[in-house]
DNA sequence: ATTCTCACGATACAGCGTATCGGCCAGACC
DNA sequence: GGTCTGGCCGATACGCTGTATCGTGAGAAT
């Protein structure tokens, strides 16, 4: 809680070079070129050549670290549009599209309350652009928008993960994706999932993610008019 | 891949007591318990006391485990219903239902594919029961509920969990939650959200969920028979 | 000049996932 | 029946994690 307050560390005026926001950014830059899981204190600690328990003089804890960088991420998402589904829907996009920058986002995503100022300022920005819904209804339309996008973009990059992880091309995922479900196929027990899957269009991640995204804003408009 | 066909470990046929599923449900017993974090193959093997190292001849790693126990709950997801908005209510109800006697589900939620036995029998009994929908529409439906809920579940474990972090009952966590919104309020700079969340009326979280499924299913309703 | 203070970094600890390897036991073969 | 052998099991070990503790040394204050 309250973690963004947090000032600088008590009488150390001019505490070297470090600060929050070089950890921070120091821990981005691990997390964007090689996940999440290269996010460890020590190695943040060694980006700025310094040692680990010095970050313990402006971060209380590794999840406080997860979160800043969560928050940072936030600033870059910022909604716009004159009518509450243009609002909504590059909100939803700009999210989207944050964490296609930032895969491993998609493992925090969620996971937390967004407190964060950049959070806080996102909720602003969209809250400010739609002016003209309705008090009440503010709140539970971004609520269902905002889950809707953390639970697309957790299953997309998901699926984009095990795909690369099958050795980087389409073919040789389908190679070793296709026959697992062509054997659970033979077995018979899911006709009705057989049947969708081989006659049923395949989508890809963007119509996916704008059909889903549609479904939302097509029921909240549906709700807001009457 | 392919990790739940895993069969018995080969020449060993009767491993002793032991067995995937006797390992699967001891860490379900751990993480229903305690926790994720309690879920260590240490403590899982001290559970059958076992050495650690055993575990490797039942799993290949920590993630397939996780894997295996995200799926096992999988198992007590059921839809039914007549038409389709009652089967999709009760995929999404009975899905969160399943993440509240299983909080450790919401870490893991949509993380990973799910290509799991009993995810897939979940997929059948959602198809099969939307037997009316169109083929191209099954899948992009099945989606869209399903990312809503991954997004609504994570959102409400983990302000839950922020809740219960601050002491257990509700007074103390307004009392620190409730100053922070305060002060950032007071700087002024989120006079829009500020005005949302004062004057706003105010959900719980079985409303907001309710609230937010609406949506999602009042838009498949008029993409459905249009 | 001396003493005090306090921040820093080294060291340490408990725990983690998992690789390796040595010994032992059951079964096969002579 | 004795010997060999293959393979499983558990002990040990490695490298890594987040973080507590504490001695030291530099800077401030008197």
């Amino acid at each position: 809680m309250l973690v963004w307050e947090r000032p600088e560390p008590p009488n150390r005026p001019v505490p070297g070079p470090l600060s929050r926001e070089r950890i921070v950014s120091a821990a981005l830059e691990l997390a964007d070129a090689d996940g999440l899981e290269a996010v460890s204190l020590r190695k943040v600690a060694a980006a700025l050549e310094v040692g680990p328990m010095r970050l313990y003089g402006y971060i209380a804890t590794k999840d406080e670290l997860l979160d800043l960088m969560t928050d940072a991420v936030y600033a870059e998402i910022r909604p716009a549009g004159d009518d509450w589904r243009e609002v909504l829907r590059s909100l939803a996009e700009s999210t989207r599209q944050a964490v296609h920058r930032h895969e491993w986002l998609a493992d925090l995503i969620g996971g937390r309350p967004q407190l964060g100022p950049n959070a806080m300022a996102r909720g602003e920005a969209v809250t400010a652009a739609l002016g003209n819904v309705g008090v009440d209804m503010v709140m539970p339309v971004v609520s269902a928008v905002d889950a809707y996008v953390i639970g697309a973009v957790r299953r997309e990059i998901a699926e984009l993960r095990a795909e690369r992880a099958t050795g980087l091309d389409k073919e040789q995922w389908q190679a070793a994706y296709g026959p697992y479900l062509e054997r659970s196929f033979a077995t018979g027990r899911f006709p009705a999932l057989e049947h969708v899957v081989r006659e049923g269009a395949h989508l890809d991640a963007d119509e996916t993610f704008r059909i889903g995204l549609d479904f939302v804003l097509d029921g909240i408009g549906a709700r807001l008019q009457a």
